[in-house]
DNA sequence: TATTGTTATACTCTATAACTATA
DNA sequence: TATAGTTATAGAGTATAACAATA
């Protein structure tokens, strides 16, 4: 990704003990370039370590979250979608067609672009990593009452702008 | 990174008008590791576009940040810091350092290990570039009042553990 | 001409493993 | 033996540019 720098990169898996070194001032801890980096990173972690078992990323999860609910996606709409260039799209797909979970063809309507669909094996890849996917953001969550979640999404959906 | 994977990356800087696509469902939209994902890419692509004039990556930032509250950390105290391994750690001061703006030594207490420091043309070059980083959160935070700003930081705080 | 997708290429980030120098 | 740091290597992710097919 164009911008895989962040602002701060401060969690370590290794050692959960240092989750919240004593060493980061104040200053640090409490800005929200740093919050939401580290959350980001804890959120990453932990959908690994859940699906550590499944050949998938995140962002393989993601897409095929994206196609069971609007089948038949052009690749450059998932690429407006998902904010990822073109190419990286076609990378993408193709990962996850080797797989044998998604299928492409011409749109017979516009055949310069290919239709991307979700296979039965797709589906039953997604059934079998769900409870994973679950378990990773529930143990992302697990801090946070039901009031502060919804809190927490109300936050962020503003900050998004929607 | 380990986890580069996420769970969604939807936001698509170039065609800002499209940054919630109508497509996307609310099963996915309303789901905190989208929201957060989404969040965390806004505010590294604002990064990038506000220090664009600038050698400097979000990390690059981050370290200088750390060693001005902290000066002559470890390379080791640096990894545990940011969550990054020590061969990375190593890259990154490198990087650094041949752009002037920190030392490293050898600890005289433990020559094993090599303190890292700011030098004056580091310092100069995080004065130049501070207005730049703050502008890229206010414009992330723009759409949040103080009061919702205090708010996220709690909750972000609490799911972190802290 | 503009758009969709592909390929070639390169660069960044990061991890593992093997190494050195110190403790 | 254990730890701090370095180097070599490899893999993933992603960008740019050039290209083919289609509109």
């Amino acid at each position: 990704m164009i911008l895989d720098c962040c602002i701060v990169h401060y969690y370590c898996l290794a050692t959960p003990e240092h989750a919240v070194p004593p060493r980061i001032p104040p200053s640090i801890r409490c800005h929200l370039p740093y919050l939401l980096a580290r959350a980001y990173q804890r959120q990453q972690r932990l959908f690994e370590a859940h699906t550590r078992d499944f050949d998938i990323t995140g962002r393989d999860y993601g897409l095929l979250l994206m196609l069971e609910s609007n089948p038949g996606l052009w690749q450059s709409e998932i690429a407006d979608l998902m904010g990822l260039d073109r190419t990286t799209v076609t990378y993408l797909v193709d990962s996850l067609q080797k797989r044998g979970w998604v299928a492409r063809e011409p749109d017979p309507a516009d055949r310069r672009a290919h239709v991307v669909t979700m296979t039965a094996d797709g589906r039953t890849a997604l059934e079998s990593i769900r409870p994973a996917a679950a378990a990773a953001i529930d143990e992302v969550l697990a801090p946070l009452d039901e009031t502060e979640r919804d809190q927490l999404r109300a936050l962020l959906t503003r900050l998004l702008g929607h």
